[in-house]
DNA sequence: TTGACATATCAAAATTTATTGATATGTTAT
DNA sequence: ATAACATATCAATAAATTTTGATATGTCAA
């Protein structure tokens, strides 16, 4: 059960901590693609990039559509919500902060 | 230069990838706190408290103050409101996303 | 000024993650 | 059925990160 309200926050940062994943999330915010479309704007190997694909598939960031031998990949919806989640999280611990001098 | 606008978001995604940092992160959501105190509460060896206070430092998550002896660490307003931005970034992308079949 | 304390740094070892090349799986066209 | 194609998976290696133990640095108190 991996969909957009499971995945935790480790997985998550972790498939976005990737200068290369990160690469590919900018190439699928143009829209749905399919590997072979990134691997074109990419210049990586073909098992690589599917081995960096399903670290982002299983941290819920993008998702994938079968459409005969194609894999449509794109952002999933929701998990820039799960972002905004926790920034505001941080945000709202921050304001808050109590400065006690603890030592 | 490492201040709260110039970080990556690969080094700050990465600071957040890791169970212990968020653990950590998770302490200093109640205020700021010194190292002895987060050691207190989270059975871990200083040398490597220290190590993963480093990463989430330079990563812009958290600042650190040094009064005498001790240092206190809290958590760097305006890294919630990165973190925000980017998962907005990506909720757009999503919500304007063309299905433009590719193969 | 010596000693105890808080924290940081360093080098080595342990562990995890990324990369490569080869092969497997499923799909479409012939 | 066969061949060509798109993608996924696997085992081996390479590279990066984390953990450990030891030591260094700076601060405070006696």
């Amino acid at each position: 059960m991996t969909d957009s309200r499971t995945i935790d926050a480790g997985a998550l940062f972790h498939a976005l901590s990737d200068e290369k994943r990160l690469a590919i999330l900018g190439i699928l915010r143009q829209g749905e693609k399919c590997v072979c479309d990134i691997a074109a704007s990419m210049a990586m190997k073909q098992s690589l990039l599917s081995f960096h694909l399903r670290i982002l598939r299983e941290a819920g960031v993008v998702r994938c559509a079968r459409v005969g031998k194609w894999a449509h990949y794109s952002i999933n919806p929701g998990i820039g919500a799960r972002l905004v989640e926790f920034g505001e999280g941080l945000n709202k611990a921050a304001r808050e902060a109590k400065v006690v001098f603890c030592c």
